[in-house]
DNA sequence: TTTTACTTGTTATGATATAACATTTCATCT
DNA sequence: AGATGAAATGTTATATCATAACAAGTAAAA
């Protein structure tokens, strides 16, 4: 057990199962789960936090690839489409779902002291997307597809710390 | 009056107020609104879109100034602190705030067809940021401070022309 | 096995953003 | 008005994030 994100859990068990559930999900989908897709996906399941692209480049470079930057942008673009991970915004950076497999708008919580992130899981029929505009969207009669929801604030370790 | 946006509205009106709002709100906290500041919300304004920082500074550079890239990114910085701009950033850009003056949370909707963006104006009671997590962030113990709420599909003009 | 689609390797470049420091302008006090 | 400190600007260089383009290899389908 580990102190990860806001929380403690078992990370083992975490990445395995992240892993796991992304080799069925391709295998249904007949997608090609590649070996560098796998290993950008357990990059990002081993620290559970959003990284850079080019973090991730430097990570595969100290394991003797010789990575260039489409390497790992493909992988992530691949990861990102079949929502093995997200992307948040307001980082630049990239994240393994915390949700893999389950129905969920992504909905995160930076912390502005220590970057780290913790997404939260939105279900889809209650508040995101498209309750959250209040009816705007539809009286503007605009057709929401995705949304990008990111608090920005203060995690429990960074709001102790500050006292 | 002009398309502007998703709507119909008169612009010239549009401007001036959102000036005069910023004159305003300048005075009363002391702020100094600059002519380079007030040049870079001007033209945030005229466009009525999200612009890129470069794109601000090809407008400077066509009025004869030959800015460098921090001569955008202060002013930007000063209209985002200031509430009087936002940044946009699924689109890396920025845009002039349609609520000038009033208590909001962004949001905005864009537009993947011609990348128009909307901002609807979220009352900070009822839905953002906080109760959008529904009590996750409570559950979580994080402080939310500012969100980014952002939807991406098609307007209404790019739904017809997509029929 | 031929064809086709997909994936990877590699080089180069584009797009976004900031560090650092010298200089000027502004606000304030005397 | 003149001195002083804070704020804003000018400028150079560089950091950071992302994609275009094309050649070569690999896997799936016919
Ligand atoms: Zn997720
Ligand atoms: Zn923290
Ligand atoms: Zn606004
Ligand atoms: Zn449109």
């Amino acid at each position: 057990m580990t102190k990860i994100g806001f929380g403690i859990h078992d990370h083992s068990h975490c990445i395995a199962s992240a892993i796991h559930a992304a080799e069925v999900c391709c295998a249904r989908e007949k997608l090609q789960f590649t070996k560098t897709r796998r290993r950008v996906l357990e990059i990002l399941l081993s620290q559970h936090k959003a990284l850079g692209a080019y973090e991730i480049l430097d990570q595969l470079a100290a394991e003797g690839q010789n990575a260039q930057p489409p390497v790992a942008y493909r992988a992530l673009d691949f990861l990102v489409s079949n929502g093995f991970a997200h992307k948040v915004e307001k980082l630049n950076a990239y994240i393994a779902c915390s949700h893999p497999g389950a129905e969920h708008a992504p909905a995160f919580m930076i912390c502005r002291g220590c970057n780290a992130v913790h997404e939260a899981c939105l279900d889809t029929a209650n508040r995101a997307p498209k309750g959250m505009f209040g009816g705007a969207a539809q009286a503007a009669g605009f057709r929401i597809e995705t949304a990008v929801i990111e608090a920005s604030g203060l995690c429990p370790a960074c709001q102790s710390s500050a006292a």
